[in-house]
DNA sequence: GTAGGGTTAG
């Protein structure tokens, strides 16, 4: 790993350096299946292309269909035979080749009503759903009547696309042609319903139903599922159990996501006995992943790990499952340490593996595990994928990088609305609310209109750097200019920029003007920048809201016992805490990341368990000598205790960030950047050492804490103290 | 000769 993060390349990023870089992740060599030649060279009968036909599209074989077609062409057996043309057309439908399908399709004169519905099929099934609705509507004008086996794949479509109204119709012209008793059109229906988000039809649709069978069922236990009601879902299992009817793998796919969900551990367990006994999970990859997925979403990562081990039959999604729920339960360290097994194992990641891996190397801010995922993207290729490199740009940003970020942004092929979302998002991380905004305009005069998304890292780029006046006008300009209604998180952004800056009143009453009712974040807002500018009045009003509303989020409850501990109301310091413990409730332990050599190390408060501890602390106590006699004197107000002011003192000192900066400055060489990561917000005093240390050891610091970075440089901050 | 429900990321 030594020697990728030459300044150079951090500096002046680009890919062929990447492409250069020697291997780091093990990679993998593939086989190429070849076909067998099965296809005699004699003539076949048109009698023996049909039934070849029909067993290759059963078993879905393209190579070998398209080998059948050329032997059909050459021998000239579909000349002026409709009965194989629609069956080669069909063929390639369902093998998701629907060009070599349109072209036969549009050959053939006399089309059939099965002819039709397998083009209409054949696109709905393979994502072209606008395809195969405008087909349907040709099929109508032609005088084709449909049938039942028309309209599930219609209704796919529709609810694949998300488009009520013609859904609605569709359902209608099912009603009038009487397929609505049809048990296929039914479930179809149900499914449709679901995606709409409109269970209510849903329910209605099912009820109605002269016949239901136990896909009926788990389509109404999947949809509550997905449409937030995991409890509905197993009420209605509880009701197709009275029905007489036995749970299959789709029931308990449906019953496994309703347990993640509720994190219903003892559920999960009782399922997964269940698809033991029945040995269900020997035919079905889904069920073993899914049974990963609810232990990971169940925070049982022991009984998860248990599990994959044990299980022969593992593919790319069960890795991917593990990878993203080590992330998820904040062992990024382990999320990465299987990605590079499952490397080395042989087992090709895909584009979801990637962007798990870069989730998890920006929690840890691994910037060096970064770069090297990255040339390993490049590598294999997935450089071009748009989810991938929005990734990219977010994980870069997140890791201190912004040169990388604009680099990954410029170079890529297809800019989703999301990946400037994330540049812009970086750029607000990093107080750099200016350049934010020139690329904000940049898109607006390329004509791209933004989203929600978009609007959400603007404004908070805004706020970090305290640009109200620029913020509120694009806050205005979100429903004048773009027919973008503001939600939540946009009021919050603004409520957050105006708190902020000490526009205090301004923010309450932009509250008090909401048309919805105000969240807790939004509370949360307001009662920070209370602290921030200590009016007390306003942050006990708005803590009785958040406390209302997010009871258990211990945040709060600190903010405002810091408040009382700046205005040394030291009482009322001692009820917030009785209250806390009344709660049960347990602020987080403040811990630093630091990577050196591909290593990251954690420091705690008063870490005493690293092995270098007394260089460390010696380092801190020779760094605190230099620094009061630079002049520099603490500032204890961060201290929440009402204890003496030297115990305040040696308090600061055991901050994780500073043990985290002795340690750098013992183990790199002079000049090399120092970056940590905090997973609370930086304290006010540690914001001063910081400042100071650059200075007097000539080192630049970039700082990453929950909310923002800080570049330290020189003894001064990027954040130019507005934070 | 065709059909509906099911896993990972964002």
């Amino acid at each position: 790993m030594n020697g990728i993060l030459t300044p150079n390349f951090l500096k002046y990023p680009n890919t062929n350096y990447l492409k250069k870089l020697p291997i780091l992740i093990p990679t993998c060599t593939y086989t190429t299946t070849q076909f067998a030649e099965t296809v005699p060279t004699s003539p076949l009968t048109s009698l023996q292309c049909g039934s070849m036909l029909q067993s290759l599209t059963n078993a879905k074989s393209y190579k070998l269909g398209q080998q059948l077609h050329s032997h059909m062409i050459s021998c000239g057996t579909l000349r002026n035979n409709t009965y194989l043309s629609t069956k080669l057309s069909a063929f390639y439908a369902i093998c998701g080749h629907m060009d070599q399908a349109k072209v036969i399709f549009d050959q053939i004169v006399l089309k059939n009503l099965f002819l039709w519905n397998s083009m209409i099929r054949g696109y709905s099934c393979n994502g072209f759903h606008v395809k195969s609705l405008v087909l349907y509507r040709e099929m109508m004008s032609f005088g084709q009547k449909p049938d039942n086996f028309t309209y599930p794949f219609v209704q796919k479509a529709c609810g694949d696309l998300g488009i009520v109204e013609i859904g609605r119709r569709v359902h209608c012209e099912v009603v009038v042609c009487g397929f609505e008793s049809d048990v296929y059109v039914g479930n179809s229906l149900l499914a449709m319903y679901s995606k709409f988000g409109k269970m209510d039809m849903a329910k209605k649709v099912f009820d109605r139903m002269p016949e239901r069978d136990l896909t009926s069922w788990n389509t109404m236990i999947s949809g509550s599922v997905k449409n937030g009601d995991p409890r509905e879902a197993f009420l209605v299992f509880g009701m197709m159990g009275k029905a007489g009817l036995v749970a299959d793998s789709a029931t308990l796919l449906g019953l496994l996501s309703a347990v993640a969900d509720l994190a219903a551990l003892e559920m999960g367990r009782a399922i997964h006995a269940y698809v033991v006994h029945n040995n269900l999970a020997r035919f079905n990859s889904f069920l073993i992943n899914s049974l990963i997925e609810m232990y990971c979403s169940c925070n049982s990562m022991v009984a998860a790990r248990r599990f994959f081990e044990g299980e022969t039959k593992k593919d790319t999604v069960s890795w991917n499952s593990l990878i993203s729920g080590y992330s998820k339960n904040t062992d990024s360290l382990e999320s990465l340490r299987l990605f590079c097994q499952m490397v080395s194992e042989g087992v090709r990641p895909d584009q979801v593996t990637l962007v798990s891996v870069l989730g998890a190397c920006d929690q840890i801010t691994a910037l060096q595990f970064t770069i090297s995922a990255h040339s390993y993207i490049i590598k294999q290729g997935f450089e071009a994928n748009p989810m991938v490199g929005t990734s990219l740009i977010g994980t870069y940003s997140k890791c201190g990088n912004l040169v990388c970020s604009l680099m990954v942004f410029n170079e890529m092929p297809e800019k989703t609305l999301v990946s400037w979302s994330a540049l812009l998002a970086g750029y607000g991380l990093h107080g750099k609310g200016r350049e934010a905004l020139s690329f904000f305009h940049d898109m607006i005069v390329n004509g791209i209109t933004p989203d929600e998304g978009v609007f959400t890292s603007i404004l908070t780029a805004c706020s970090h750097a305290g640009l109200v006046g620029e913020g509120k006008e694009i806050f205005h300009s979100m429903k004048r200019t773009y027919n973008v209604q503001p939600g939540l998180a946009h009021y919050s952004c603004l409520v957050d920029l105006l708190g902020r800056a000490g526009h205090l009143d301004e923010a309450y009453e932009l509250i008090k003007a909401m048309e919805v009712k105000p969240t807790g974040d939004i509370w949360t807002a307001l009662l920070s920048a209370c602290r921030l500018h200590r009016n007390v009045e306003l942050a006990e009003l708005s803590a009785q809201r958040v406390f209302e509303m997010n009871p258990r989020g211990v945040g709060s409850y600190i903010c405002l016992s810091n408040l009382y501990a700046a205005e040394k109301r030291w009482d009322d310091v001692e009820k917030v805490r009785a209250l806390v413990r009344r709660k049960g409730l347990k602020k987080p332990p403040g811990f630093s990341f630091i990577e050196l050599d591909k290593v990251v190390h954690r420091f705690l408060v008063g870490d005493k368990s690293h092995k270098q501890k007394e260089d460390i602390y010696a380092k801190l106590k020779e760094l605190r000598h230099r620094l009061e006699e630079f002049g520099y004197k603490s500032d204890t107000s961060s201290v929440l205790y009402d204890v003496e002011e030297e115990v305040k003192e040696n308090m600061l000192w055991d901050h994780s960030e500073r043990l985290a900066i002795a340690f750098a400055l013992i183990n790199t060489r002079s000049g090399t950047i120092i970056r940590i990561t905090k997973n609370l917000r930086v304290c006010g005093d540690c914001h001063t050492v910081s400042k100071l240390i650059s200075r007097l050891m000539c080192r630049e610091i970039i700082m990453r804490d929950i909310r923002r970075f800080h570049h330290f440089k020189d003894g001064s901050c990027s954040c130019g103290d507005y934070w």
